[in-house]
DNA sequence: TATGCCGCCGTACCGACGGTATGCAACTGC
DNA sequence: GCAGTTGCATACCGTCGGTACGGCGGCATA
């Protein structure tokens, strides 16, 4: 398998009709480069997918790769990109429509935990994201699709509580539910069976959201831990 | 700098008296490798380090490398194990004497959030552990140390709280306590003043667990939500 | 003490991979 | 038609992980 879906020499990007027939074959290369590598990528990882392999299956050679982009890394982060915009896509359009802060939580976990079961999105966004693109330029891309989702969810959340947090701790709290639920839905698809493990999560964080309910009818304040947390030694 | 770590070619295991001569040295060389390799892989990732300046930084050759470890990956799986080690003992050591679980809990969390400031735990354990080792392997090792520590705390937790929970479940919690205290470390250390963002993630962390309390008190019972996540699309 | 053995490690080498330099052919604007 | 540019192929290089093999030296045995 896993050849069907190279796509077409004959161009075919309907998406800009304007554009040369120069243009319309070279954007047709590029899309190809980056449809063959997401597969790759997703299933052998970034180490063990060799440029290669990439041009042998996008049916170019090493020049063509390196006419469009940098390098490897500049291609896996065309591929980052994608998959992080199609997911981004995917948790809007389930956010859509809900007005009720907490059933929007509980929509916005869904999509994402149906997301995170795609095997492209742990393996390229999750997984090897943070380790190819460093965490830096990891977190800059993710700032802007995914993870802007989650503090848009928490966001409302946090208004609905009547909690008036400042903008650091309005972005830790999305972290930590991102970072939650990436390593949730990651234990998801790894286990045996997904749909109860998927229903498990569901439970846990829905708990944890029924807790923040309860804390917000008794009208519990946040209290700073200002206690100091030790930092790491100097090693 | 980064030279001055490097051991002595002059055996000193201090660990094993009654080793012979050869067992010594093999055990010194054997630890040099390590030392290095998790030096320069914390400095400058799994990928772009080479074995030749590993080789070169504990002053062998690539014949005692492989005398020792299969490869390049099993170099730093010892080296993942070692770090990983060390952080379950760091945070061993904070949580004896604690006997209420919240407070266990939040020893916990600055336990945790002491070490995941750790330059090589972040870059080793977080960020190219799943990566290097795929997530099975890096799972399995993890969940004998440190995340082994995290689902004492939430059992704890949970068992406070009178529920009863089945063991999925309890696995469930941990997971998602554990990514949620990953990603919130790795965003601590990359903030411009670690400090008021640590206490930002005790804060955040600290208002969950209160929640729980809450719950708790109240008798509030879980519901589970097998209202069925929709499994992802099979591309 | 002599000797054979084997653990420990150095040397030399290989194939594969990422990246680069260069050339050329096809399309475009004039 | 013609020069210039774009898009890509070809050939090549340096580096890296990994392997084959040899030898030196400690160590148990007679």
């Amino acid at each position: 398998m896993s050849k069907s879906s190279v796509s077409k020499l004959v161009p075919k990007v309907p998406g800009v009709p304007g554009a040369s027939r120069r243009q319309q074959y070279s954007a047709s290369t590029k899309r190809a480069l980056v449809d063959v590598a997401e597969e790759l990528f997703t299933e052998n990882g970034y180490a063990a997918t060799s440029l290669d392999s990439i041009v042998a299956g996008a049916r170019v050679t090493k020049g063509a790769l390196y006419h469009h982009f940098s390098g490897k890394q500049a291609l896996f982060e065309a591929v980052f990109e994608r998959v992080e915009h199609d997911a981004s896509r995917a948790i809007q359009k389930a956010l859509k429509g809900h007005k009720d802060p907490w059933e929007k939580a509980t929509a916005g976990l869904r999509a994402f935990l149906s997301v995170v079961q795609e095997a492209r999105y742990r393996r390229i966004v999750i997984q090897e994201g943070p380790s190819v693109l460093g965490y830096e330029r990891y977190r800059e891309q993710e700032e802007r699709s995914t993870f802007a989702n989650v503090l848009d969810i928490v966001r409302s959340v946090l208004a609905a509580g009547q909690w008036e947090l400042d903008e650091a701790l309005q972005q830790t709290f999305a972290r930590i539910f991102f970072g939650a639920m990436s390593s949730a839905g990651e234990s998801v698809s790894s286990a045996e069976d997904p749909i109860v493990a998927a229903a498990n999560v569901e439970t846990a964080i829905g708990f944890i959201l029924a807790g923040f309910q309860a804390l917000a009818e008794s009208g519990t304040d946040l209290v700073p831990g200002v206690t100091g947390v030790p930092d790491a030694p100097t090693s």
